[in-house]
DNA sequence: ATGCCCAATTAATCATACCTTTTGGCCTCG
DNA sequence: CGAGGCCAAAAGGTATGATTAATTGGGCAT
């Protein structure tokens, strides 16, 4: 042995050793297995995942990319800390979504939500299509059939495609590159059981009014069902997360 | 010449090779020089830019990271299309920015710091720390002094400032990891020239509110207020960009 | 004639040998 | 005795040779 980690899932090496090696190690930064400033050599690394200096350096590459390390001469690649993070990077937030701080993160990212979905809704409500409308209606409906059969994977699902649609038909683009996020902070909160069997009505109604705000065109008044959605879901995470702080 | 770029300038070649070939290429293809499904081979990139393979393929590595391009064995590098680019990736960023749709990016980022920092502002009332506080009061006395003086670079370097310390008073690690976005929004404003040479003092006047707010520790109205000083700039961004356009 | 399978070709992937740069210590000169 | 410059070693950067995998085209069988 002698290695942190059998570079090993199948698809990870179909997919190349270098993207074992990234994710393996970039799973270790973020997990904080090294301080910020530890120094480690190439030479080490080689020996640790057994592969070559090629597909250590063109990890080590991805993750300079990603402000986890920097990599200098006659230094050799330094952990860099936290603030150099590349937060918004997927495989960063994965990563951590896999490791300790994930409750952290699933706050920061639902403190996000609270404030991109708003806008996202009301420029949907200027720029959807009618097609679009017609998904986001599609998507109200499954969520209140699953909601009522108690079927939580598939109103998860439903809820899930509501947002996304959603994002997309703001028509920004930016807003659309945040759909991984919201989806992630959606199933996290089933994940941890934070829904009741059987989701409110009250959700589902205001689900209803965003899309009927966006098929008439209304701006002001998707935003608003947004910002309510968006705000009684975080305080029910809040709430769950410390019941005595308000 | 046979090549597309000279990969020259002083200080990318002093930070590696690759830095340059890297730069260079995700410039290309963030603007759109190659169709989303082209391919390249390596060897043509090795010739076109006078390198070789380790370069170049730790330069693709990092750009397939950034969802730009995938690599194929067999095939050859494929841009990919702009859907699955990382739009939040800072060098993405900063590419489109020097690119052609750079008016598009900005007025993306404009709706996303609309969103964005009204939470940002009523998180900060409520995590701002003493010296923090003190920091935004001496920004927006920054801006006053150079706002009544018409010194536009140091009236932006005071904006930015106050932005940015707003941002990391959240104590929202994904919220304080879009300052350099704001950063960029705020100079992009008055690189085009948005800016009146006196700036209103009414703008002046919301930052103070903000900055009093989050010293007294009232988030709804830190909301508000960045609410109103950021609805009101990108208010003033669309009417300056929908009369004339070139 | 069509469909499937095998082999040959081709291009990315992996490994290794060589080069460049940096830094720290030591020697010399003032 | 101190400071500055030079030299050498160490470690990452670059280039090239070996390897593997995938695609395509042709041939054979149905």
């Amino acid at each position: 042995m002698g290695r942190w980690a059998t570079v090993g899932t199948k698809d990870q090496i179909s997919a190349g050793l270098h993207a074992g090696v990234l994710d393996a190690f970039g799973a270790l930064i973020t997990s904080g297995a090294f301080p910020p400033g530890h120094v480690l050599r190439i030479e080490q690394l080689e020996d640790r995942f057994g592969v070559s200096r090629s597909v250590i350096r063109e990890a080590i590459r991805v993750l300079e990319s990603m402000g986890l390390v920097t990599s200098r001469r006659r230094v050799g690649v330094t952990i860099a800390p936290r603030t150099a993070w590349n937060l918004f990077d997927p495989r960063v937030i994965r990563w951590r979504l896999d490791g300790d701080d994930r409750d952290e993160l699933l706050s920061s990212l639902g403190h996000l939500r609270r404030g991109v979905e708003p806008v996202a809704a009301g420029l949907a409500a200027r720029h959807a299509t009618p097609e679009q409308c017609g998904m986001l209606t599609g998507a109200v409906m499954q969520m209140a059939v699953h909601g009522r059969s108690g079927d939580l994977p598939a109103y998860l699902a439903a809820d899930i495609a509501f947002h996304r649609t959603l994002l997309e038909a703001s028509g920004n683009e930016m807003l659309g590159a945040l759909t991984d996020l919201v989806a992630e902070v959606l199933a996290g909160r089933t994940h941890h059981h934070l829904m009741p069997a059987h989701p409110e009505p009250a959700a589902i109604r205001r689900h209803a009014e965003v899309a009927q705000a966006v098929q008439a065109g209304d701006p002001a008044a998707a935003e608003r069902a947004m910002r309510d959605i968006v705000e009684e879901a975080n305080r029910a995470i809040l709430a769950a997360q410390s019941p005595s702080d308000p």
